[in-house]
DNA sequence: ATGGTAGCGCTGCTA
């Protein structure tokens, strides 16, 4: 089972390029984040076209993710189950099972600056991610968690480690909170096929940075141990970033002996 | 050198 993740910063305004990518990439399963669209304008004919059942969860102007796979979409749940009934929440989350596996969707919050309410926000929701999963889910069964998680793991997954100590995306308490939700009993399964440093998932539209070579690795898979043990193959396509307005991330693939 | 781009949508916010 090939399982992708990518942040897209709008699909409507990447739909051509989504499409384009799914028929060279043929994951079985892809994981979309920034949709930036309501659940009414989601272009469920445009994948079903392509051979995939979908869903997605949106708010409209920003967030939203969805999931798209061509082998089985079932049980299909959106946002965090302990959620009250009027309580307003941003589109960040989505789960579904495909072929037996239970596959989620995340977007982290950004998380602005550190100190600052929405950085207190990112960590609150990541403790809530890690209540839910260490709560609801099986450590011992099949779970892929992707996303863009909005924060580096370790110093090599960042260009300049001096420049951004201490920013947001690879503070201490930022890299505690994912590594709370790993050490429950998933695995960074990237880490598993490369140890090389300069390995990004995003880069800055501004000042040239994905062609200088300035990004982060924050798009990551997670998968419980079970899982983690059957990868077989993994990749960022970079290519996916290149030519005519590209997002801001390039999708990440994993290949599982399921 | 403290810049720069993209998306949404129409003003400035978000990333």
């Amino acid at each position: 089972m090939r399982i992708a993740t990518w942040n897209v910063n709008s699909l409507k305004a990447r739909l051509a390029r989504v499409e384009e990518w799914l028929g060279y990439a043929q994951p079985d399963v892809l994981c979309l984040q920034e949709t930036k669209l309501a659940d009414s304008a989601f272009p469920a004919m445009a994948f079903q076209a392509l051979g995939y059942d979908s869903a997605h969860h949106g708010e409209g102007r920003w967030n939203g993710v969805a999931i798209l796979s061509r082998v089985g979409l079932e049980d299909v749940v959106a946002g965090f189950t302990d959620q009250s009934e009027d309580e307003t929440t941003e589109a960040r989350l989505l789960w579904a099972t495909c072929d037996g596996v239970r596959i989620g969707t995340v977007y982290v919050p950004n998380g602005r600056m550190v100190g600052s309410e929405h950085y207190d926000a990112k960590l609150a929701w990541l403790d809530r991610l890690r209540n839910h999963v260490t709560t609801q889910c099986d450590a011992t069964g099949n779970l892929v968690l992707c996303g863009d998680w909005n924060v580096a793991p370790e110093d090599r997954d960042v260009f300049d480690v001096k420049k951004l100590h201490g920013a947001t995306h690879v503070s201490p308490p930022e890299r505690e909170a994912l590594a709370a939700i790993t050490g429950w009993g998933m695995e960074d399964v990237f880490r598993r096929i490369y140890d090389d440093e300069k390995l990004y998932s995003w880069w800055d539209y501004r000042a040239g940075d994905f062609h200088e070579g300035r990004g982060l690795r924050i798009d990551l898979v997670l998968a419980t141990k079970p899982m983690a043990e059957r990868a077989t193959w993994a990749l960022i396509d970079r290519n996916a970033r290149k030519g005519k307005l590209p997002s801001d991330h390039a999708p990440l693939l994993v290949d599982f002996d399921v």
